[in-house]
DNA sequence: TCAAAACTGCTATAATATAACACTCCCAAA
DNA sequence: TTTGGGAGTGTTATATTATAGCAGTTTTGA
């Protein structure tokens, strides 16, 4: 994400904050642009350490609360089989969250479908099991590193 | 999975690797049949504790070798938000691996669909993106702890 | 019979994540 | 304008999950 594109998610986050009656923190708002500005997803110490060269020697908890924060709010996901954060990229909410995760150069592409597919939703139904959230990670190639 | 179902697997898996030249040794029956036994997925640290009881004073390596062979070998799934792993009820391989897990009782149900479903392929289409697997984690209620 | 490959046991350590507690900040009710 | 409570922070310590590296053992087959 570009520091425009940055300047301007931080103005809506900003802007929620105020709305729902939560604070936009300092280490919140370092956390938040940290992560956006990293062009794949990036793990809490990573984190942590680029939050280091704005804050005075932060440790884990911090990084850690503003991530928790953050996807409590559906402003970021985990990634699961990376143990690596990202923002969302869906401007609307959605039940569970998927993604395209590129093994070679890392990156991981959002597909925000909105509803579980139908072959997985079948067999829910076929189980009685009911479904509060789901993710989906599909590891492989991106096109840049297919066509290098 | 009961002691007789377990039974069979061993001896499923071991003829597997008498096929494929590779080794079925004592820590591998061991971590299968814990594995298999676990009425639930069951964590790294946990079944070096059940191996505890087996071998003497097992160490994390002795257990999380013999869990990378049995994922590579199709036989176990990780399961990324839980940490934890479980056998892999498809008697057939299958690219992706998809579990329902209960966040009441804890049990995963593998839904083992062949195929990425349409929804999820339409989209790596449309990015480029070349597939090599894909998991599907979905959170919620089993019919059990539904009705209890 | 002996060399290579597969496998184990062990030590140590890396990487990821959370519990617990005292303190601060902010808002809103008295 | 106080003051009390909830939200948030900073810090220490520790829990949990996972792997690197190396010496030694077992198996297989040339
Ligand atoms: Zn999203
Ligand atoms: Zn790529
Ligand atoms: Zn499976
Ligand atoms: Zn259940």
């Amino acid at each position: 994400m570009n520091k425009q594109d940055v300047k301007k998610l931080v103005q809506v986050v900003e802007a929620y904050c105020t709305k729902e009656g939560m604070r936009f923190t300092d280490p919140r708002r370092h956390v938040l642009e940290i992560v956006a500005a990293s062009d794949k997803p990036i793990g809490a110490y990573d984190i942590l350490a680029r939050l280091g060269e704005r804050l005075d020697n932060p440790k884990p908890p911090t990084a850690y609360r503003a991530i928790e924060f953050f996807e409590q709010h559906g402003f970021m996901h985990r990634i699961e089989s990376l143990n690596a954060y990202v923002i969302c990229y869906a401007d609307h909410r959605h039940e569970g969250s998927q993604f395209m995760i590129c093994d070679v150069c890392g990156k991981a592409i959002e597909t925000h479908l909105c509803h579980l597919p139908a072959d997985l939703m079948a067999r829910t139904r076929a189980e009685g099991f009911v479904v509060s959230g789901w993710s989906a990670e599909i590891h492989g190639r991106c096109r840049d590193c297919l066509n290098p």
